[in-house]
DNA sequence: TTGTAGGCGTTATCAC
DNA sequence: GTGATAACGCCTACAA
């Protein structure tokens, strides 16, 4: 005798439409707020519905409509700091213009990748963003695009296909880094980079990242405008995880000639590095100087304040969403790539670099 | 002339049906991988399916079928490191059971919480993993097991629902970290909740989340019970906000008889804290004594590392999914409070209290 | 093993 | 303003 019989079927429009006495039609209108529906019949359907305790059925709504009001997000690692705070950014920003956000990890494994893409595609997003774990292998987007999916890519750009790329300035952010350390005196500069590899594994362009990558290139384009060769042991994969890096950096500090400032290429590997500095008793900046990529809240925070290259995450996320939906409303400008410029934050984690060897006084 | 004719109708079942030559039945059943197909007849499905980049439609089948192998997170502050890691838990649980997982974010706002709620049952998650934004306004949480959809709460209980709740042991987390700090000489303990009101007003219930309070009840109890009267003033909201958390801890610095230690309950309020302390030129632990509730990855990497109350975000947000499934496989324990143990985490933050008048040396 | 046909719950298109 | 009715794309008895 109970109206809520659980475990049966749901109610659904018709149950309110007789319940209201209107045909589905006008109950249909009366609860989607569209088309015209007179004063009375609208109060008797909303009345109705709340007394059965009716809640619409998105699905066939999608289905019908063709758009189901969300969008997809892909991401490569979301305990980076990095990628949350992308991920915070593009749900509130989804949010905002009524979307919802189906949040995938792929940890930065291709497989997983493909999956994500094929399954949020089955779910009928309205449209994806991706942050690829690869530039090159990208078939499964490139699918995604013929169908007619808005696609936006994030941390990345696919040269083969027309379409939106935002991605932090690399190059450049990394550059400054380097040139900072080099004003500082330091010549012995290394460079730990997220990986897919082993850690510790030197540079090879098949196991970093496309933003890796670059930041590797800006990282020896800066040397070698100042006159310094990179050294290629210098250059080390740093895994995925905080061990990883730490087993990288350790691999760096048991060199013969062991270098005097490390950049990292995200907040994950800063965290190896700090523990692989702190273990052995090493001071920064006074026996070593850091730059990170990226600049998580804790930066500041730690002792000394860390000096970083801080990406714009907030307006990337951003950008992302409002370039989807112009996609979605086919508006907008045609797609390419955005080049979001990086600011360093100058901290304490870097010092003028002092003499090695006991009896040299330190540079002053 | 070309097949992937874009901006049409995508292509659909009936499509491959026709194009292997079969009927849609046969066809379903090669691409669903169920019933019995002939070996002759999958293959040409297969081969149709490719050929003409078939994506099966989730929101038809799911209409069908009645579940969409989705579930709906709702989270508090995923910038919050409880929570991200929180999300990270549950998203990887959940994919290893063959789920999506649609997060939403309501930045502790009740109705934030209500809209993400209702949202997330129109799209039909097979259920829902909450954490509450209040322990009492939870009406919309009724309706939810109402209808029989399937609901896990997270660092939250609730008291009027027989469902599964997961929640730290607050009390004895608080109570333990307090007691640390009685043990080292310390009476003058503060602590900074986090709270929806404006920063440094104090402790009011309505302010405080459920953990909250009950991080303070047990702040208060292991004062108590060494003897000491819990002061008011002591007790102080911190906001949302790390901007919000330094102005709290201000109020407290500022007060005529300051506290030589304080209690935080999450890693935003802490960086609040860490900041106001570094602006005063104050140092940790030789000028307070810090304690953190919830264990971020940088925690120990910070200078000096930091003393914490680790809670286990991956087996919580475990559990909560395979509670879930449970309940949607109808099997499993009648529905209860999950009250799981913190672990102190013992580091640098937190020292002797020395005495405070220049001329009595400190206590060693 | 295969095909036919009905239905999931909504929106859209018409007449009325 | 309102009400039949036909989709949307798929699953699933049931019959062949």
């Amino acid at each position: 005798m109970s109206p809520p019989q659980n475990e049966k079927r749901s109610v659904s429009l018709p149950d309110v439409a007789s319940e209201a006495g209107v045909s589905t039609a006008t109950a249909a209108r009366a609860l989607g707020g569209y088309g015209s529906v007179s004063r009375a019949s609208r109060e008797q359907v909303l009345a109705a519905a709340a007394r059965l305790g009716y809640s619409r059925n998105e699905l066939a709504s999608s289905m019908i409509t063709g758009r189901t009001s969300s969008i997809g997000l892909v991401l490569g690692d979301i305990e980076n700091y990095f990628f949350s705070a992308l991920a915070r950014s593009v749900i509130d920003s989804a949010k905002a213009r009524g979307y919802d956000v189906l949040v995938t990890n792929t940890d930065e494994n291709i497989e997983a990748e493909r999956t994500a893409v094929r399954v949020l595609q089955e779910r009928r997003v309205d449209g994806l963003i991706v942050a690829p774990v690869f530039s090159s292998d990208t078939a499964h987007l490139a699918r995604l695009t013929e169908r007619g999916t808005p696609l936006v890519i994030v941390n990345g750009t696919i040269a083969s296909l027309d379409i939106d790329c935002i991605i932090g300035d690399n190059v450049v952010g990394a550059g400054t880094a380097v040139d900072h350390l080099l004003s500082l005196g330091h010549r012995d500069i290394a460079i730990v980079f997220r990986s897919s590899g082993m850690p510790g594994a030197p540079m090879s362009p098949a196991l970093a990242s496309q933003s890796g990558s670059e930041r590797v290139t800006g990282y020896r384009q800066s040397l070698e405008r100042a006159g310094v060769t990179p050294r290629l042991d210098y250059q080390r994969g740093g895994g995925l995880r905080i061990e990883d890096a730490e087993i990288a950096v350790n691999t760096l500090l048991d060199l013969e000639h062991p270098p005097t400032a490390i950049v990292t290429t995200n907040s994950v590997i800063v965290l190896g590095l700090l523990r692989a500095l702190a273990k052995r008793g090493l001071k920064v900046p006074q026996d070593m100087s850091v730059v990170n990529f990226d600049d998580p809240p804790w930066a500041a925070q730690v002792a000394p304040p860390l000096t970083t290259v801080a990406q714009p995450t907030k307006e990337m996320g951003e950008l992302a969403v409002e370039l989807l939906c112009q996609r979605l409303g086919s508006d907008g400008d045609p797609p390419g790539v955005h080049r979001l410029p990086t600011t360093m934050q100058l901290r304490e984690s870097t010092g003028r670099l002092k003499a090695r060897r006991p009896g040299r006084p330190p540079v002053k």
